[in-house]
DNA sequence: AGCACGCCGACT
DNA sequence: GTCGGCGTGCTC
């Protein structure tokens, strides 16, 4: 007999009811294999009903009081979940009223045999497949370029013993490309993180870098792989297929430093040691992860942070109203370039010249004289608007959206010819006077008229048009006279940086509606102007305001701490925290009568949605977090195990879904 | 989810 | 008397 003789087991069920650890004997034959962390089949309930699980540890007594069955076989002596993984599933469930299950379904790949049996193989006794680092391969990894950190920074974020809180960093990045070598150029703020990261591994601790999508990733491997061998870099995302997904993801699991880099689920990847763990961009909505429980990675983030007390970095050329609440709490501290070197970007009227070729495609004489200029030294950038249908409600008088005069949400059409109706709280024709014109008529907006590339290309006679959006994205273009036409988030890189960059479509982006258009649109126009040589004009087309003034002046950080604290006085995110709940009528009353009772929450809705079942909106303070979570969470079980209505239950709760307050009520 | 347990109507 | 209906509850 051994000493420990019980196994703890999480079984691999979406299930509210299952997602607590059960107990199990070990039986003789598989004490040696047993081990914390394997892959597990268990018996559930009688019958021969087989469930797949994970061992989370073992102990010597049973708290259980019933007779304990035993485990049917250990898949694999693969111990994939660590303990810091399960810990780090375990909080976010409990944050977000989801299941630990749920989560490790996104933090540990699927098993792929031919690879996993192979890397078994390989595994020393220390539980690794190479050596460690060489002083050569160190020494480079010490040397990589970290250009928007200073050394004191970099040895604070890289020394244990500091204190917690100077090692959380907020990082306005510096808008400039810089090369990485070999002739490949990226954001001086990723190649910040790489360097960091770097540093982090030579000194023999992991590093995770996560980006928000692929483009990003390229561009993070290619910088890593000048600066530390490959045996150290364990690329996580599911980009090349399960197979590679998986390869990295055992090569993380060694124990041996690595740079751990991926989306937004490398957050959740295993770490030897981790040392460091920086989110490039977390204001980018890919972030948000989409399955269950839906936990933003920058969570995450901050929840590993705390388990491992590593250091923490999130950088971006322009911060999320999120990252910028933590630091007024004084969680994160900043590290800014001065105001002097932040990049303007310079307003331009939308007059547009009568006899000259930008005329035809609406581009404004200033901003296509400065393109026609820039084009003769090299690529110049037109940034557009994705198309799309946009059912708003505006002021008749000066375009100026409509606002509920309930809670203050966008008005909008649900549908043609319905009545308009709040998209937050579903008041129906609930418009307040135009809080810029204070005027009282309506219109339904228009989308607004989407210039062809054609159109933008003929503008520029003699240069090469090269069209970049989602479906076909460029990564990189060669210099020469090309005009780039890109949509937001699409734009390719140039050696050295665009000669100019243009905004066209930026009324558009900011006519949108959504809680987090000025985030956005801060966050799209600066990504771009990053992408400029360094004296190259960046010209914002046909917007004036405090967004613009706030562009041109180089003050986007203190036009986002004016709307973080408008969105506190509105009780708005991030400045709550909200969870979505939705289902029948009863099961949503029944789920939110215990939550309203509770000092610092408060419900927007219920609202009908498209498909019968309706939805509310819980805003809570921060501190409320665990009890409402708590509470839903039991609404959820509730919901879930009484069958009284013979329907099985539609409860759905979602927290922090950063779409809850957009436009996306309809459907 | 499945599957067993449990307390009320029509069958030999 | 008892076979079986599905509502209810549990899964180590």
């Amino acid at each position: 007999m051994t000493a420990e003789p019980i196994a703890r087991v999480l079984i691999d069920s979406p299930l509210p009811q299952l997602d607590r650890l059960l107990e199990y004997r070990i039986p003789e034959s598989l004490d040696g294999d047993a081990r914390p962390g394997v892959r597990l089949v268990v018996p559930l309930r009688t019958g021969g009903r087989q469930a797949k699980g994970y061992l989370v540890d073992r102990v010597a007594e049973a708290s259980f009081g019933g007779q304990l069955a035993e485990i049917s076989e250990v898949v694999s002596t693969a111990r994939v979940l660590t303990p810091e993984v399960y810990r780090l599933a375990r909080r976010a469930a409990d944050r977000a009223a989801g299941t630990a299950s749920d989560l490790l379904r996104l933090a540990v790949p699927p098993r792929q045999v031919r690879i996993e049996k192979a890397w078994l193989g390989a595994l020393d006794a220390a539980g690794r497949t190479g050596p460690a680092l060489t002083p050569a391969e160190i020494a480079v990894a010490e040397g990589a370029p970290a250009p928007a950190l200073d050394s004191d920074t970099i040895a604070v974020l890289r020394d244990p013993t500091a204190a917690a809180g100077d090692r959380r960093i907020a990082l306005t990045a510096p808008q400039r490309l810089v090369e990485a070598g070999h002739g490949e150029w990226l954001p001086a703020g990723l190649m910040t993180l790489v360097g960091l990261a770097a540093r982090t591994v030579a000194g023999g601790r992991s590093a995770i870098i996560a980006v928000p999508d692929y483009r990003d990733l390229d561009l993070v491997a290619a910088a890593a792989a000048l600066v530390l061998p490959g045996e150290a870099i364990a690329r996580v995302d599911a980009g090349r297929g399960a197979g590679e997904r998986y390869r990295g993801f055992l090569r993380a699991l060694e124990k041996r430093p690595a740079l751990v880099i991926g989306t937004r689920t490398a957050v959740t990847a295993p770490a030897h040691r981790l040392g460091l763990i920086a989110l490039w961009d977390d204001g980018d909505p890919l972030h948000a992860e989409q399955h269950a429980p839906g936990v933003h990675a920058r969570d995450l983030a901050l929840l590993r942070h705390d388990d491992a007390a590593c250091g923490l970095i999130l950088a971006a050329h322009s911060p999320s109203a999120d990252t910028q609440r933590l630091v007024e709490i004084g969680y994160l501290r900043t590290v800014t370039p001065a105001r002097s070197a932040r990049r303007r970007i310079r307003p331009t009227t939308r007059a547009v010249g009568a006899d000259e070729p930008g005329a035809r495609a609406r581009i404004p004489s200033i901003a296509w004289r400065a393109a026609s200029e820039a084009l003769a030294t090299g690529p110049v950038l037109l940034q557009v608007a994705r198309p799309g249908f946009d059912p708003r409600i505006v002021c008749a008088d000066c375009g100026e959206a409509v606002r509920c005069r309930v809670c203050a949400g966008p008005v909008g059409v649900r549908r043609a010819g319905a009545a308009p109706s709040c998209r937050w709280c579903g008041a129906i024709a609930p418009a307040a006077p135009c809080t810029r014109c204070a005027g009282t008529r309506r219109r339904a907006s228009t989308p607004g008229s989407v210039r062809t590339a054609d159109e933008l290309g003929r503008a520029f006679p003699g240069a090469r048009v090269i069209v970049s959006d989602a479906d076909h994205a460029h990564q990189q273009v060669e210099p020469g006279r090309t005009i780039v036409v890109a949509t937001r988030g699409a734009e390719p890189i140039v050696a050295g940086g665009y000669r100019a960059v243009l905004l066209l479509d930026a009324e558009r982006m900011l006519a949108r509606d959504g809680l987090r258009v000025v985030d956005d649109c801060l966050r799209w126009w600066q990504n771009a102007a990053a992408l400029a040589a360094d004296d190259a004009p960046v010209l914002l087309v046909g917007v004036d305001g405090p967004v613009a003034q706030a562009l041109a002046t180089g003050t986007a950080d203190e036009l986002i701490a004016a709307e973080l604290a408008d969105r506190r006085r509105l009780r708005f995110p991030p400045a709550v925290r909200s969870a979505t709940v939705t289902g029948t009528a009863p099961e949503v009353r029944a789920a939110l009568e215990p939550v309203l009772a509770l000092d610092g929450v408060d419900a927007l809705g219920p609202v009908d949605t498209a498909d019968g079942q309706v939805r509310a909106i819980v805003r809570l303070d921060y501190a409320r977090g665990v009890d409402v979570a708590h509470e839903l969470r039991a609404a959820v079980v509730a919901a879930a195990t009484a069958r009284a209505q013979r329907r099985r239950s539609t409860l759905r709760v979602r927290f922090d879904d950063p779409t809850a307050f957009d436009a996306a009520l309809d459907e």
